[in-house]
DNA sequence: CCAAACTGATACGGATCCGAAACAATTACC
DNA sequence: GGTAATTGTTTCGGATCCGTATCAGTTTGG
């Protein structure tokens, strides 16, 4: 599943994905969200904040505010856990897997 | 110079690397700010303030602020053009070389 | 020589994000 | 049952960034 690129393929390969996101009109995810967005969709729920916070070696309050503003967007969707109820689990979305399925023509393509 | 990746591998990929953006100590850069660096060091010089605006579709301000901020990192570096003094040149610098090389094996690594 | 054009930088009000701390709600445990 | 621990959220002051508009400096061109 992995690949090795040489370094000026490496680069060549961010620098047009960047571009591309950048000239893109939607507003720019974070690096940040765009890691929690490919952690949810990417890795095998459950996905809590305390989970995600500590993946990302970052505080709670980061992932809330992150949840906050791609719950906006619809890119991502939030549940109480009716086990525990302290928990909230983070959920895909249809507009969510939209987004990074575009991301991957971006970047594969 | 150009990669294939599968849906799959591409969206594996971009993970990894934000999360080891996200995970290392030093400051995340933004998108925008991240696509400048590649533009100056991938792309044939002179890059001017316009010039790189004018690429990345955002107005003048943005790339003069992102440049204030690479530059205190020392990323890049700012010279007036002694032909016409109105240009500002963006110069590459060794931290900002060195940064990319990490940025590279993190990616094709 | 002087007004127009062009360059990059700055001021401004508003939005967003940060980490630390305090918070309310729920659960665990003695 | 009641205290302690755990969860996600909110608040706070401070920092950063945004786009628009404006600015100062330089060059152009009649």
């Amino acid at each position: 599943m992995s690949v090795a690129l040489t370094t000026a393929q490496a680069l060549n390969l961010w620098h047009s994905v960047a571009l591309a996101m950048v000239k893109d009109d939607e507003p720019d995810l974070s690096v940040r969200q765009l890691s929690i967005l490919l952690t949810i969709y990417l890795e095998a729920p459950p996905h809590t904040v305390r989970d995600l916070a500590a993946k990302l070696g970052v505080t709670k309050p980061v992932i809330t505010r992150a949840l906050d503003t791609m719950g906006k967007l619809e890119l991502v969707s939030r549940r109480r856990d009716d086990k525990d109820k302290r928990n909230v689990l983070v959920q895909r979305t249809v507009k969510g897997a939209l987004y990074l399925e575009r991301l991957a023509d971006t970047i594969g393509g």
